[in-house]
Order: C-alpha cells, then structure tokens, then sequence
DNA sequence: AATCCGGGGGC
DNA sequence: GCCCCAGGATT
C-alpha cells in the first residue's frame, strides 16, 4: 500500500470538518479528546459551542470546574471534562503544550491515541495514531485474523509502519487524517466500499474476499440492571435541587436529582424513602420509569415528587436541565 | 487482561 | 436489538 496513493485520495475527497486545518494544538487537542468514543455529527455543534464560551487553554484553565461540567454536559464519558480541565491548568501552569507525543501522553486524559493524533496533527511528528478507524484499516490491508483487543499492538505497529514512506513522514497529520477518512467512508465496519478504496489493489482482506469480516473481535459479556429511586423537590419559585456526584465513578462529578445508591435489585417503596432529602414531605410517586442504556448497564430509575417552601441544606438550584447528563433529563421527563 | 465509563446513530 | 464511534483510567 502505498502512502502516496492514499494521500491523494484524501486530498482529493476530505470531509470538511470543523477541526480541520486548525493549527492551534489546543483546538486539535479538544478535538481529539471530544471525538474518543464520539461520533464526529455528535461532536459538531458542541465543540463549537465549547470553544465559544473557552476559546482558549487559558480560559479552560481558570475556568470553575461547574462551568465546564456544564458545557460538557450531555457528551458522555464525564471523566474526559475532568481530566481536560486537568490538562489545561498543568499546560496553562507549563507555559504551553509538550511539543511531543511522549510530553502529551502525560497530561490526564491523554493516552497512545490522543499523543498520537495531537503530535502528527498539530506539530508534524511522524507518528500514526492508531483509532477504531485505523485499526479496522490495518486488520483488513494486512489480513490479521486475531482479535480485538489482543491485535492492539500489532496493529499499532502495522500503522506506524507506514511512516517509513516518504509522502507519509513529509505530511503526519494529513496521513493521519486520511486513514480516518478511509475507515470512516470507505472501509467501514459493514460493507466495506471496497470498490472506491485508494488501497484496494494491495488489500489482503479483499483479496480473500474477507473484508467484512475483520477485525475478529472478543465477545463481549452481558449487561447488567441497575435500580435506583430519585427525589425531586422543587420550592416555591419552582427550582429543583440537585447534588454533585462524587468525582469518581458513573456521571462523575455531574449534578444529580438525589436518590438512593444503584444497585441489582430493585428498591421497595418503604427501603427507598429513607435516602429521600427530607422525608417530612409529602411525596407522590411519579408515572413510569426512566429506562437509561448504558455501555455495561442498563438504568431503570422511578420518580418521587414532593414541592417545599426552600430547598433543604446541601441542596444546590439548578440553572439549567441543559446542565444534566442525559439520563437526569430522562428522570426529569417523568415529573411531566 | 478485564472492567468501567455515556450517548447517539445506523442498520 | 446490536454494533460502533478520532479511547483512557483503573484494577
């Protein structure tokens, strides 16, 4: 396969996306990290909206850690706000991004990957960041029948492998981006376009007519239920209070409606009512459930509702529904 | 190596 | 319903 090849398909069809052609490392960097596990429609409008309200690290830096679990709010995957705030106070206390992927892979929230892309995009270092796109690339041109994630490093190495060509090592970043495309519209997880591919001719999997059939994958265990019962108070001027999660953990440092821990087994009125903030008033079950689909999990949460003249103590109002993760928007719905 | 961590879109 | 997404941290 040939580097050269590939880049000229690129050039000649790139997606025009919002981070492309930025050189600023803080604008690649936020990419990068709001892209992990995100599509790229999902992505869009929010790193728009988040680079209009912290348009630069020093901005991200000294913001309140509230505002910026508050812009993230609804993108998942919580962690990443938390260690994205991390990053830019230790880049903003450095005086700048590490020039190197080896410098970038020790900010928080930044692993193999995210060095990677970082360093062949904004500094043109000859390294290739190996993605789900890549590797689904690289399994498929070179055959490789073992499964994900064991095949991890030998893809990885497969992919770095191509920065021995010239045309690759002369543009990084835009080799980069062209195996993303590729896996992204051409050489996708179902049906592979393989008809329309730069690479084709080279490909083993095609070849073998086997295209589709890679990566192998490991199978994957089942998801588990979780059950928790939610308390909302709303005072007398309408608000409703919410809590801060624990830092850790699932929705990690993001508001919540109080309620019980989750747990397998599903709470019984009388077991549950005792985690409500105050259990004084008077509180009526809310209609239905909200069912919450999470990676591992699935989430089955009930309502109550009580109203109050002012919130009890440790209860903070929120601003905005926008500020909750989605499933908190999904139990909010059952109060109508 | 396995598990946890969200939400959305495609099929 | 299942799969996948410009993955990282933790154990």
């Amino acid at each position: 396969m040939a580097a050269e090849a590939l880049l000229h398909w690129y050039h000649r069809t790139k997606r025009s996306l919002p981070w492309r052609g930025e050189s600023d490392p803080y604008r690649i960097w936020l990419s990068e990290v709001m892209l992990q596990q995100t599509t790229v429609a999902a992505v869009g409008p929010r790193y728009a909206r988040f680079l209009a309200r912290f348009p630069d690290i020093g901005a991200l830096a000294a913001a309140p850690w509230e505002a910026v679990a508050a812009e993230w709010a609804g993108l998942g995957y919580y962690a990443r706000a938390r260690n994205l705030h991390a990053a830019a106070q230790a880049v903003a206390a450095q005086g700048g991004f590490p020039r190197d992927a080896a410098g970038l892979r020790k900010l928080p929230g930044i692993g193999a990957y995210t060095a990677a892309a970082v360093a062949a995009i904004a500094f043109q270092e000859p390294v290739v960041p190996a993605d789900g796109n890549v590797e689904r690339v690289m399994a498929r041109a070179f055959l490789v029948e073992t499964p994900l994630p064991g095949a991890k490093p030998e893809l990885a190495r497969l992919a770095q492998g191509f920065m021995e060509q010239p045309a690759a090592r002369a543009a990084p970043g835009d080799f980069a981006q062209a195996l993303f495309d590729l896996g992204a519209t051409i050489c996708t997880p179902r049906n592979p376009a393989c008809a329309l591919c730069p690479w084709m001719a080279g490909c083993a999997a095609r070849a073998a007519g086997r295209a589709g059939e890679l990566p192998r994958k490991a199978e994957k265990r089942a998801r588990g239920v979780l059950h928790g019962v939610h308390f909302l108070i709303r005072d007398g001027q309408g608000r409703i209070g919410v809590r801060a999660r624990p830092p850790r953990g699932l929705f990690g440092g993001m508001w919540e409606i109080p309620g019980t821990p989750w747990r397998a087994t599903p709470w019984p009125d009388a077991e549950a009512m005792p985690h409500a903030p105050d259990t004084r008033l008077n509180w009526r079950a809310a209609p239905g459930e909200a069912l919450h689909q999470l990676t591992h999990r699935d989430l089955v949460l009930r309502l109550f509702i009580a109203e109050a003249q002012a919130l009890p103590p440790g209860l903070t109002p929120l601003t905005s529904p926008a500020e909750l993760p989605t499933v908190m928007r999904k139990l909010l719905g059952l109060a109508g």
